[in-house]
DNA sequence: CCCAACACGTA
DNA sequence: CGTACGTGTTGGGG
C-alpha cells in the first residue's frame, strides 16, 4: 500500500519544473499537475503497490492552530499559480481512478497515519510517500517513509534502521527529538542552542521526553538552562506534532485499491491540460495496469527469513516414537478417521472452511526423491513439528513399521507439499500415506490458479516472499522436490524444505479459509489427488504389438508420401520446416499466399494447405505436391504419437503410466504430461485406431469408456437458468435438433443437417465467447448470416445472454470468476486498456466458470467413482480421465456391476436443474468401447 | 543446451 | 477475430 501526501508532492512539483514551459495555450499553468503525476507514476512503477490512497489538507485551520497561534505562520503562501492547479490534481486523480482524501480540521499528515495504521492493521505492508518529517514517527516493520531528497528522484527508504542511523532515536522516539529541536520550516521554535545531537543524547540518556522533563534540573550548563527555560514550549510542541492515527475517514482499504481509469474522463481532461500523447500513454498505463489486489500477504510472510528448526537425531524405532510423542500433534479423534478415505466423501461441504488453527497445529512431512511413475524412488525424508526437525532414512528397516504407525496415527495432522508425489514416493519405501490434512501445492494453486511453480522453493518465494538460496538449480523433473547429485548436505536440505512447507501452511491456511476455498481443497483436489496417485500407479495397459504394427503402417505411408512429395518439389526437403515448405509453395511453384502468420511469414497449416490444394489444378505438379505434403502431416504426427507411446511403455509392466498434473490449468482442470494420454486422436478414422491398442491388462476383461453428454453446455443451464434451454435438457430429446427447432420456430424433426449443425456450432461457440465473425468461418457463411443465428439463438435463450453479460460484468467487479464450487480464476487483463488484450481477457472470463465447473464435477465424479469401487472391494479400476471422459480397467466378472456403479457416480456428483447425462461403451480395447 | 515459433493432437 | 492443454520439429541463439 502506497499513502501520498498530496500537498508535499503538489508543492515539490510545483517548484521543481518551470511554469513557463508548462502553459496551456489559455494560459492555465499546469506544471504542478505533469509533475505530480509523472511523480506519482514513477513511485507506483518501481514500488508496485496494490492500494493507493492521497491524503491533502483542507482549506482552513485546524485543532493545531488553536493550540499554537504562530503555526505555519511563516509559511509563505502558497501561489496562485499553483493553487489553482490543486483543483486540477484531484479531477485527474479521480479521472485515474485513484482515491484521495482529506478531513476538515485535520491536516493531510493526520489523514495519512491513520490511512497507513488501517493499511498496517490490515496485514499490508504500507509506503508513505512524504517530504514531511512528522512522518518518521509512523516507522516500523510494516511501514516505510519514502522521503525525499534534494532530487526529488532521490527517494530514501526510511525504516526503523535508518531513523536510528540518521537521528539515533527509534522512529517513535522522533517526535520528542522534534519537539525539542523545533521545525523551523513550520515556524515551530525548540530549544535554543538544541539541535538533532543534544535532542538525541537526551533522549538516549532518558528514554523519552517525559523523563527529560523530570530529570529536567540534572542538566547543567547552557543548554539545561535552555530546556528549563522553554519546557512549556517543548511540551506544546509535541501535542502539536503527535499525528492523529485513528481518525474517522469514511474510506475502507477496499476504497483504496486502483487501477480502472475512466478513460473518458481521462481524455477530456488531459485535452484540456494539452498533454502530449506519449505522456497520456505512459500515465494511462501506469494506473491500468496496476495489479488487482487478491489478498494481502500475512504479517509472517513480510518478516523476511525463516526460522531453522532444532535438528533432532533419530536412530532407533524408539527415539523415533519418543521424538514424534513429543512434537506430534495428537489428532482430535485418531479413532473414527484411521483410514485413507478419510476425506473421501464424495461430498462438497461449502460451509466448513475452518482450517488455520488446524494448521497451525500441524506437522511436516518432505520426501525426497523422484515421484515419477514407473521411476519412483525416495531418498530421504525429514519430519518436522513443534520447530524440531528429524531426517530419517525411508530404507531403513529397523524404522519402517515406526514410520507407517506414525503415518496412521499422525497423518490427520500432516501438511505436506504434493500429497499425490509423496503418496508416489512413500510407497517406494513401502510406505503407505493416508490422507492428510494439508496440501501448500494444492492450496497454492486454488489460490493462484495461474501462477507457475510447482516446487517447495519456487511456492516459498511466490507466497513467502522470501530470497530462496538455489541450492542447485538442477531441477529437470517437473515435479521433483530438486535433485541431490551432490553428495553434501542433502539431509539439511531436506529439513530446510520442510521449514519452508511448514511456513507455507502457516501462510495459505488463512488465506484459503478466508477465501473460501478449504471446501475445494478437502473435498474435491486432496481426495482428487489420491484418485490420481492410484491411476498413475496402474498405468493404462497396451497391446505392443498392436502399437508397434500401427507404427510400422503409418511410418511406411508417411515415408511415401515423403517421396511423393519430393518428387514433385524436384528436389529433398525437410517435410517438416514449415519454412522449407513455405519456400517451396510461395517462391518455386509461386502459388498465391492465403494466410499471413502473426509473425510476418505466409502459413502452411493444414487449413491453408487445403485450400491451395482445392485451388490447384488436379493432377499438377502443385496439386501432386500439396496432397502428399497433406497425407504426410497426417501420417507423420501419427506415427510421432505412436512412436512416443511406444516409448513410453514401461518395460517393468508394459503398461503407461502418465502423470497427471493438477496444479497447471487455470481453469481446474486436470492435464497428462510424459506422455500425454488425453490427446490420442479420436476424430479422424485412422488416428483413432491408435485407441485399439489400449486394452485391458491380464486379469482384467473389457475396458469401460464412460463420458458426459454436454456437461458444458448444462452448466451454462444451470447457471443462466434459462428454462427453454433447461426444458431441452430435461426432455431427453436429440439436444441440437430440439434446440435448433426452437432457434428456427420448426417442429424438431424438420431440422435440416446444417441447421443442426450450425446451431450445435452457436451452442459450442458461446461459452468460448465466440464472435460472429469466428462464428461465420466455422460455418462458412456470411457473417450476416451468421450475425442472425446469434440474435434468433440469444432471442430463444435470452437468460443465456444475460448470464454470459453479468458473469463477465461481475468478473470486471470483482476481479475474479467463480466456478459452483468456488473455485476462482483472477483476471486482471478485464480492466486492461489494450482492447486484444482485455477482449481476450472478456473470453476468458466467459469460459472458466463453465469449463472449471465441468471440471469440478468431473473431479468430484472421480472421486464418488473410487469411493464405489473401494467400498465393494471391486478390482476394477479407473485408468484414464480425458476431461470429461473415464476410462476404466474392468476386472475378469465385473462389467454387470461397475458399469452401472461408474455411470451413477457421474451422473450423481452433482444435482443441477438439468440432468446430467452419462454414455457408457464397454469393448475388448478403447476403440471398442467408444459408443 | 535453451528458447521461440509453428504445427497439430485432445476436450 | 473461440476456451483449455502438451509435444514434436525446426532453426536461431548461446
Amino acid at each position: 500500500m502506497l499513502v501520498v501526501d498530496g500537498h508535499s508532492l503538489a508543492f515539490r512539483a510545483f517548484y521543481a519544473l518551470p511554469v513557463d514551459n508548462f502553459t496551456t495555450s489559455d494560459g492555465q499553468p499546469t506544471n504542478a499537475v505533469y509533475g505530480f503525476l509523472t511523480m506519482l507514476s514513477q513511485v507506483i512503477e518501481t514500488e508496485r503497490p496494490d492500494h493507493l490512497g492521497i491524503a491533502f489538507d483542507v482549506k482552513g485551520g485546524t485543532f493545531r492552530n488553536e493550540l499554537l497561534t504562530q503555526y505555519k505562520g511563516t509559511r509563505e503562501a502558497a501561489p496562485e499559480e499553483l493553487l489553482s492547479q490543486l483543483p486540477l490534481i484531484q479531477d485527474a486523480l479521480k479521472a485515474l481512478g485513484v482515491t484521495y482524501v482529506e478531513k476538515p480540521g485535520y491536516e493531510g499528515d493526520d489523514v495519512i497515519a491513520t490511512l497507513a495504521t488501517m493499511g498496517e492493521t490490515a496485514g499490508y505492508r504500507t509506503l508513505v510517500l512524504s517530504g514531511d518529517r512528522d512522518a518518521f514517527q509512523l516507522i516500523d516493520r510494516d511501514i516505510t517513509v519514502l522521503y525525499p531528497g534534494y532530487h526529488f528522484k532521490e527517494l530514501r527508504h526510511m525504516t526503523p534502521e535508518a531513523v536510528e542511523e540518521k537521528y539515533h532515536v527509534t522512529p517513535a522516539q522522533y517526535p520528542d527529538l522534534a519537539a525539542l529541536r523545533g521545525e523551523t520550516a513550520d515556524n515551530i521554535p525548540g530549544v535554543p542552542g538544541v539541535g538533532d545531537g543534544f535532542a538525541a543524547k537526551w533522549i538516549n540518556q532518558y528514554g523519552s521526553l517525559e523523563g527529560i522533563i523530570e530529570h529536567a534540573d540534572d542538566i547543567k550548563g547552557k543548554k539545561g538552562e535552555a530546556l528549563r527555560e522553554h519546557i512549556d514550549q517543548v511540551k506544546l510542541n509535541r501535542k502539536v506534532n503527535a499525528l492523529v492515527r485513528d481518525l474517522d475517514l469514511d474510506v475502507t482499504i477496499q476504497d483504496l485499491t486502483f487501477g480502472t481509469v475512466h478513460p473518458a474522463d481521462v481524455e477530456s481532461l488531459f485535452s484540456t491540460l494539452q498533454f502530449g500523447s506519449r505522456t497520456r500513454k505512459k500515465l494511462l498505463q501506469t494506473f491500468n495496469d496496476a495489479p488487482v489486489a487478491e489478498y494481502a500477504l500475512p504479517e509472517t510472510a513480510s518478516s523476511g527469513a525463516i526460522d531453522d528448526p532444532m535438528v533432532d537425531a533419530v536412530d532407533s524405532p524408539a527415539s523415533l516414537e519418543a521424538w514424534v510423542q513429543q512434537h506430534c500433534p495428537v489428532p482430535a479423534s485418531y479413532e473414527s478417521a484411521p483410514d485413507a478415505s478419510l476425506n473421501v466423501v464424495g461430498e462438497f461441504h461449502r460451509e466448513t472452511t475452518q482450517c488455520t488453527q488446524a494448521v497451525e497445529q500441524s506437522w511436516t512431512l518432505v520426501a525426497d526423491g523422484s515421484a515419477k511413475p514407473g521411476h519412483v524412488r525416495i531418498d530421504r525424508m525429514a519430519l518436522m513439528a513443534d520447530g524440531h526437525a528429524i531426517c530419517v532414512d525411508p530404507h531403513d528397516g529397523t524404522l519402517q513399521a515406526m514410520l507407517q504407525r506414525v503415518l496412521d496415527m499422525h497423518a490427520s495432522t500432516l501438511v505436506v507439499h504434493g500429497y499425490k508425489e509423496h503418496a508416489h514416493m512413500l510407497a517406494a519405501a513401502g510406505l503407505h500415506l493416508p490422507m492428510v490434512l494439508f496440501d501448500t501445492h494444492l492450496a497454492g494453486y486454488l489460490m493462484e490458479p495461474d501462477f507457475q511453480g510447482d516446487s517447495i522453493q519456487e511456492c516459498a518465494e511466490h507466497f513467502l516472499d522470501v530470497e530462496v538460496e538455489s541450492s542447485d538449480d538442477t531441477s529437470q523433473g517437473t515435479l521433483d522436490l530438486g535433485d541431490d547429485t551432490d553428495g553434501g548436505d542433502a539431509g539439511g536440505r531436506c529439513i530446510r524444505l520442510a521449514a519452508y512447507v511448514t511456513a507455507l501452511g502457516h501462510c495459505l491456511a488463512p488465506l484459503i479459509e478466508e477465501h473460501r476455498q478449504y471446501p475445494l481443497l478437502r473435498d474435491i483436489e486432496l481426495p482428487t489427488s489420491r484418485v490420481l496417485f492410484l491411476m498413475e500407479r496402474t498405468g493404462a495397459a497396451v497391446d505392443r504389438s498392436r502399437m508397434q504394427g500401427l507404427y510400422d503402417q503409418f511410418a511406411v505411408e508417411s515415408e511415401q508420401m515423403k517421396q511423393l512429395a519430393q518428387e514433385a518439389a524436384g528436389h529433398e526437403i525437410n517435410m517438416g520446416s514449415p519454412k522449407q515448405v513455405g519456400t517451396v509453395l510461395f517462391e518455386e511453384m509461386g502459388l498465391e499466399p492465403t494466410k499471413k502468420t502473426k509473425k510476418g511469414s505466409y502459413s502452411t497449416n493444414a487449413a491453408a494447405l487445403q485450400t491451395l490444394f482445392e485451388r490447384s489444378e488436379e493432377g499438377s505438379r502443385d496439386n501432386r505436391f500439396l496432397g502428399a505434403l497433406l497425407r504426410h502431416r497426417e501420417t507423420n504426427k501419427l506415427q510421432q504419437i505412436v512412436r512416443t507411446l511406444l516409448d513410453a511403455i514401461n518395460p517393468a509392466d508394459g503398461r503407461i503410466h502418465t502423470t497427471f498434473t493438477q496444479t497447471v490449468t487455470t481453469t481446474g482442470r486436470l492435464s497428462s504430461v510424459d506422455p500425454n494420454l488425453q490427446n490420442i486422436p479420436n476424430r479422424n478414422a485412422d488416428g483413432r485406431e491408435i485407441r485399439s491398442g489400449f486394452i485391458p491388462g491380464e486379469g482384467f476383461e473389457s475396458l469401460l469408456s464412460a463420458d458426459y453428454s454436454q456437461v458444458e453446455l448444462r452448466i451454462m443451464a444451470e447457471l443462466s437458468g434459462d428454462e427453454a434451454l433447461i426444458e431441452a435438457f430435461r426432455s431427453g430429446a436429440d439436444f441440437h435438433r430440439y434446440v435448433a427447432g426452437l432457434v428456427f420456430g420448426i417442429p424438431a424433426e424438420e431440422v435440416s443437417a446444417d441447421q443442426r449443425s450450425h446451431v450445435k456450432a452457436m451452442s459450442y461457440g458461446l461459452a468460448y465467447g465466440l464472435s460472429t465473425y469466428g462464428l461465420s468461418q466455422q460455418l462458412g457463411v456470411s457473417t450476416r448470416e451468421a450475425n442472425d443465428l446469434k440474435n434468433q439463438y440469444f432471442q430463444t435463450f435470452g437468460k443465456v445472454h444475460d448470464y454470459l453479460e453479468t458473469l463477465v460484468s461481475n468478473a470486471r467487479k470483482t476481479g475474479y470468476t467463480e466456478t459452483i464450487f468456488g473455485r476462482r480464476r483472477y483476471f486482471p487483463q478485464l480492466r486492461s486498456l489494450n482492447r486484444t488484450a482485455r477482449d481476450a481477457a472478456e473470453r476468458g472470463a466467459l469460459n472458466a466458470p463453465i469449463q472449471g465447473s465441468a471440471a469440478d464435477i468431473m473431479k468430484i465424479a472421480m472421486i464418488r467413482a473410487q469411493r464405489a469401487l473401494d467400498d465393494r472391494r471391486l478390482h476394477s479400476r479407473i485408468a484414464l480421465q480425458i476431461h470429461d471422459e473415464l476410462v476404466v480397467e474392468i476386472a475378469t466378472g465385473e462389467q454387470e456391476v461397475v458399469v452401472p456403479l461408474v455411470k451413477d457416480a457421474m451422473e450423481h456428483a452433482v444435482h443441477l436443474a438439468v440432468p446430467l447425462d452419462v454414455s457408457t461403451g464397454v469393448g475388448p480395447n478403447w476403440q471398442a468401447a467408444a459408443h
